[in-house]
DNA sequence: CCTGGTACCTACTGGCGAGTAAGACTACTG
DNA sequence: CAGTAGTCTTACTCGCCAGTAGGTACCAGG
């Protein structure tokens, strides 16, 4: 609405969180063609011409959006996992990690995975680029704790699978947003640890009793 | 291009399967916003009043493209199921037929997936009810199959679960063309039923002798 | 050869949204 | 109290695109 006349005056660096703030709500709700640029300056409670002056374009102010969120998400889940565990209950927290982040912040999730995925062109390779490095984790898990020697391409394809369904299920996540972040993590650790052919048979996986 | 001043005189049926082919191609290829009417109508071969005339407005045209590939989806993968076999079989032939439905229908499936589930309002909505057919069909196999006595609530996120795997690995697909469907469908039968934990002990599933 | 109907067209309107020009307000600095 | 650097604004231009008005070519049957 910003029915005010004149915004406060404020430092260029705070005004650029704002901005980048307002980017990612309304470019996670909208979509980067249909979200204006007009409106992004309004949620942010700035005139237009600032977001020109501060950020660029449009494209380069989706790109940093992208920039900033994946950064955020990476150090989350780095963050969350713990290493020198078994392979289980790394990937276990990595799970958790990334459930955690994708529940605490939803628009950036969406603007991630949702929007910058559909949008051809330069903001692919922010999306690949962060993919590459989550898969690269992934596989990496995968070879060291692989007994039988699987080549290295089989690990990386997995891997990839195994991000693309944790990818998915985030996404169907955000239409059942009641289920709390540890059962989605749960549910699918179980699926891609156990498998069908397990689940089927009863037998499924528990974490360990933490501390 | 169409340089040619008028287009030969079609009867209605005909020009509106060739509208259809052109939007599915324009939309999947810029998404909905990005994807006007004029291209549509440069693509198909006609002038856009008839786009109008025949298909309605950009919406309606749309929604109809989601409809029809949807409906051709879930019929190639009817087809392809193979009904009173064991569940890893069943399950194995469905995803043959999914993987090789995107396989031969890339276009489709962008307009599927990837755009018509960015795009909210009524399309959203079509897109829900095809996924909701393929999980029931999915919790279903699973619940029969069960030994130990899972809710169907565990089944049917199970099932979410899996089908939301399938469709990012059918999106990771499109930027690895060079695989083919067999291997991409092997992959997954191998993540969903054996899980990681069998396939670092270096188990793996089969597809039984054919014929 | 006229008469209607259906396929098809060119050429517009109206609105929305990206990006800009030109200047006005505020605050610090000497 | 200038001067100047940085913040912020109003008020545009200009192109693109959904949708339409008002036709023209072509094919039937009488």
């Amino acid at each position: 609405m910003r029915t005010e006349g004149r915004a406060k005056r404020l430092p260029r660096a705070v005004r650029e969180r704002q901005i980048m703030d307002a980017a990612v709500d309304v470019f996670s709700r909208l979509g980067f063609h249909a979200a204006s640029m007009d409106e992004i300056s309004e949620v942010a409670g700035i005139s237009k011409p600032m977001l020109y002056a501060y950020l660029g374009s449009k494209e380069e102010l989706f790109a940093t959006c992208i920039r900033r969120e994946a950064t955020r998400m990476m150090e989350a889940i780095a963050t969350g996992v713990e290493p020198d565990q078994e392979p289980d209950v790394q990937l276990w927290s990595g799970l958790r990690a990334f459930f955690g982040f994708v529940g605490e912040n939803r628009a950036s999730w969406m603007v991630l995975h949702r929007q910058a995925s559909t949008q051809g062109g330069p903001f692919a390779v922010e999306l690949t680029d962060m993919r590459s490095r989550a898969v690269s984790l992934v596989a990496a898990l995968l070879t060291q704790s692989t007994k039988a020697p699987a080549t290295k391409l089989e690990a990386e394809s997995l891997a990839a699978a195994l991000v693309g369904a944790g990818e998915s299920l985030a996404e169907w996540w955000l239409d059942h947003p009641e289920e709390p972040a540890g059962v989605v993590a749960a549910r699918l650790m179980n699926l891609v640890w156990m498998g069908f052919g397990d689940l089927v048979e009863g037998n499924v996986w528990h974490p360990p009793s933490r501390r």
